[in-house]
DNA sequence: CCTGAGCGT
C-alpha cells in the first residue's frame, strides 16, 4: 500500500499548499554595530575614570593602541565617555562584546564603535592638480 | 556643590 507512504509524505510537507510565511524572524539590529572599526566608543564611565584605568581594563582583551577620554573644558571633569583604539578590529569587537554591559568603578559601561568622524584631521590632498590654481592670492 | 544620555581638545 503505497497510499500510506503518500499520506506520510504529505504529513512531512505541511507547507505544500500553505503559505507558511508566519516564520518571519526579524534579525536584531546588531546593537549599533554598523561600523566595526578598531575605534571603540566607551560611555557610561564614572566621572573619576582616567585613560590609564580604561587602557588597563581593555588591554586585557587586545592590544590597545590609543585611549582617549573626553574631559570638560569648563569644569575640567570627565564627561563620562571616552574612546579606545585597538590594533585590530577583532580585539575591539571582542572587548566590546566582553566589556559592554559590565560595570567599572561602580557604573555600568556602554561600549559602541566610534563614528570615526574627527574634525581634527583634515583631508590632505598632495597637489591633486595645478590646473586653475587660483589660490595664488597668498603672496 | 550636584547630574548620567551620549560620539572626540
Amino acid at each position: 500500500m503505497n497510499s500510506l507512504a503518500f499520506i506520510a509524505r504529505r504529513a512531512l510537507r505541511p507547507a505544500d499548499n500553505a503559505t507558511v510565511n508566519l516564520r518571519c524572524y526579524c534579525p536584531p539590529p546588531s546593537s549599533s554595530s554598523l561600523a566595526p572599526n578598531s575605534k571603540l566608543f566607551v560611555a557610561g564611565l564614572s566621572w573619576s575614570v582616567d585613560e590609564m584605568s580604561l587602557k588597563d581594563a581593555f588591554s586585557s582583551f587586545g592590544e590597545v593602541t590609543e585611549v582617549k577620554i573626553i574631559y570638560d573644558k569648563d569644569s575640567g571633569r570627565s564627561r563620562g565617555f571616552g574612546f579606545v583604539h585597538f590594533s585590530k578590529e577583532d580585539h575591539a569587537k571582542c572587548a566590546k562584546d566582553a566589556m559592554d554591559g559590565k560595570a567599572l568603578l561602580g557604573r555600568p559601561l556602554r561600549i559602541s564603535f566610534a563614528l570615526e568622524r574627527l574634525r581634527g584631521e583634515p583631508v590632505v590632498v598632495p597637489r591633486i592638480t595645478n590646473i586653475g590654481d587660483f589660490s595664488r592670492r597668498n603672496t
